[in-house]
DNA sequence: ATTATCTATAGATCTATAGATAATGC
DNA sequence: ATTATCTATAGATCTATAGATAATGC
């Protein structure tokens, strides 16, 4: 049952992507290995020739994932940056984004779970929250002050925008968890409405 | 082996702050019924007695945690509504909190976990983050405007304490960590150092 | 001949339950 | 007699590995 070596690659690269998706709606403990084979059409028992463990697998779909979504901040927010950032604000502050954390943001949905895992995977992390909060930063440079003031309002931007998703997700109230999502888009500059 | 009616009560109570730190720590899936109830010097099958089910304890232990937590929020507020609110922040968004999640906010360590369960666990972090919310809210009507600019303002406060938690843990980076909690704390009124 | 994937399984968990035990409380 | 906790276990998972299979690539 050997493959091309194309294919091989191909396959791996799908393990990747199925567990990015996931483990965002499962949780690292919710899902299991059989499970990640079968979403990417493959038997468990393949998975130890692509990945070393369980864990190794997650820091690949987590620098995977966040790697894409910077990319995608750094696009639409390279021409128009105040705009580019409300804009961002609004769909990740969304009803969409909330019931849809498997293809969201990766930190709203692993982080508690990334903080009690090993470097490999927390240091993905780092690294994808570094070039989100970078991209925050370039985008109000714009509205004055220095650069460390610059920073710190991104910086804290980026973490009201988090703890929206995460609140948003955990409460049981519709009302509730739109208020929150709401009054963070509120503080972002030239927010546009949802 | 029975044990009184008295000592019943007090096993129980034991298991739900066992659970409430265990579950803080590990996640929900991190820690099983066994381990819960050897932390609480118990054995595995007394279990069932006192709780239909390991997610039913979870919304207890919730419960508990978080009502405790708002209780301190309001007597830290109650005679000084500005300077507690910003010695609350400062204990919130301290090194030592991210440092031991066993003992801290339980929608820090399990927002994603909760997020996934039902309407018991669910309902009973709702309850908790609308009385923390409030204390907030409580704490910034001193800063002026009306009702509706202070209610939005004391949420995303609390998000972006809340995200700052979960990002300072997730993290493999002290400076980072400690940046991003320091961001949150700048944007505090009258935000005391830490 | 090499090797990616397969089937099968070891060994360790997990939640939940059944039935035994022994001390309380009538 | 009642009942809270105990021991023991059912049945279902889990991660990881061993060895078989069969198609690629030399």
């Amino acid at each position: 049952m050997k493959v091309s070596r194309e294919q091989v690659a191909l396959n791996r690269e799908r393990i990747v992507e199925t567990a990015a998706r996931l483990f965002r709606q499962n949780g690292y403990d919710g899902i299991g290995v059989a499970d990640l084979m079968k979403g990417a059409g493959l038997t468990h028992g393949g998975f130890y020739g692509h990945f070393a463990s369980k864990e190794d697998l997650l820091a690949e779909a987590t620098a995977h994932a966040l790697q894409r979504s910077v990319q995608r901040w750094q696009e639409k927010t390279a021409s128009d940056p105040a705009g580019g950032l409300s804009e961002l604000a609004t769909q990740y502050l969304s009803t969409r984004h909330r019931d849809h954390p498997e293809n969201g943001c990766a930190i709203a949905a692993l982080g508690p779970d990334v903080a009690r895992l090993g470097p490999a995977v927390r240091s993905a992390m780092t690294v994808g929250v570094a070039g989100q909060v970078a991209v925050v930063e370039k985008c109000l440079a714009g509205e004055g002050g220095d650069a460390a003031a610059i920073r710190q309002h991104a910086l804290a931007t980026y973490a009201a925008m988090v703890g929206a998703m995460v609140l948003a997700r955990a409460v049981d109230d519709e009302a509730l968890s739109q208020e929150i999502l709401a009054a963070v888009r509120a503080q972002i500059p030239a927010s546009a409405p949802s």
